[in-house]
DNA sequence: TGTACATCAGTGAACGCGCGTTCACTGATGTAC
DNA sequence: TGTACATCAGTGAACGCGCGTTCACTGATGTAC
């Protein structure tokens, strides 16, 4: 049964959504094609008139979270006024090592969530994934200097999302087996954020 | 053709510690029983006399390699002159974010290694990665502090562990496809190090 | 110490299962006249 | 505008494959006498 263009298209927009938040929740490996489809409203064996492969949606679920993700630190980066920009900055750290960031598995940022399984998947995943990363470290960056720039400004922004990426992995990492760790985890890099910005 | 009691025993131990090496690697979906097995030198049919399941294994392993990870933290805590301490501590540190340590995927640090697989772990190897995750973060506060205690101490030592494996983690992540910026948050991290510690 | 037998680590074929992917088919949409 | 036909997104059964796991079998080791 044949369907509009329009509905095809806003079939294909689904999937990528719907596996944008299940490679999140559960990897790429642990989400299947079924699966996803079934969660997009659609039978497993439409997905090949949409993707060439599970990799390409891959790819494509990459380039999409990462769009997001850039665009809200480019937000920040982009406030005009410094004292403003730094409080939303500021406000923007400490929502990601929040508990509420740490228990939304299915919004996960893209580095935490990907990071692990990354390096294991095809190139064309690796690449869109750098690509992804580089984008949001310049933006991160940006946003992070209060006004200045150059190579030390640029190294202290990179360590800081270093603290804020590697705390939320270990609080995700042992959320369920030890949450009395997991929440110290988060606010001792929430502390960090405190220290860097006062 | 059955063998000797020490050789069985053998046997168990070279199939923890190939397990040990492989599952960083590859994480422990991505190492097969049947490729471990080959791995250890014999067949996969003989896996189920040492261990009930996968799972098992991966508990084990998950078991020696925290082992291991805590007992190199907890040689630097027990240093007992303080300028020594300090300095074998930062000689740590520095090691723990290097390229050489980024490249080693088989003897990767597992909290970085196992951090994005274990929660869609069963119970039990969630559970070993929890308990290593705690004994290790206690030996590391141990370490990082200069013969102060309290939470506050800790709480700077959980925020400079946090930075150390997200450096690592998301260094490893794009080391293939853009090794510039690789190194690049690498180098963020070790300069952390320096300003920390100077 | 020598003999007979039970034990059990190791082997490799086979199992069911879920995966990514393919395919013949359907039928409403889009197009050509 | 109306009619005839080609297109193609969606369906669901089927494919080969690798996985974790099971099983009948082997034969040297360990044990009982």
């Amino acid at each position: 049964m044949r369907i509009t263009k329009e509905q095809a298209d806003g079939n294909k927009a689904r999937i990528v959504e719907t596996a944008a938040a299940l490679f999140r929740e559960k990897g790429f490996d642990g989400a299947s094609v079924a699966e996803l489809m079934r969660a997009a409203g659609l039978t497993h064996g439409g997905f090949y008139n949409h993707f060439e492969s599970k990799d390409a949606l891959e790819a494509a679920a990459c380039a999409q979270v990462f769009g997001n993700s850039v665009a809200s630190v480019e937000a920040v980066a982009a406030i005009a006024d410094s004292a403003e920009r730094a409080r939303a900055f500021d406000a923007y750290r400490r929502r990601y090592v929040s508990k509420k960031a740490r228990d939304a598995a299915a919004a996960r940022c893209p580095m935490v969530a990907f990071a692990g399984d990354v390096s294991r998947q095809p190139p064309p995943v690796r690449e869109q994934y750098a690509a992804g990363l580089r984008q949001y470290l310049h933006a991160f960056s940006r946003a992070a200097a209060a006004g200045k720039t150059g190579r030390s400004a640029r190294r202290r922004a990179l360590a800081q999302f270093a603290t804020l990426a590697g705390a939320l992995t270990l609080a995700r990492s042992v959320a369920d087996a030890d949450p009395a760790l997991s929440d110290e985890i988060l606010e001792a890099a929430a502390d960090t954020v405190d220290t860097q910005s006062g």
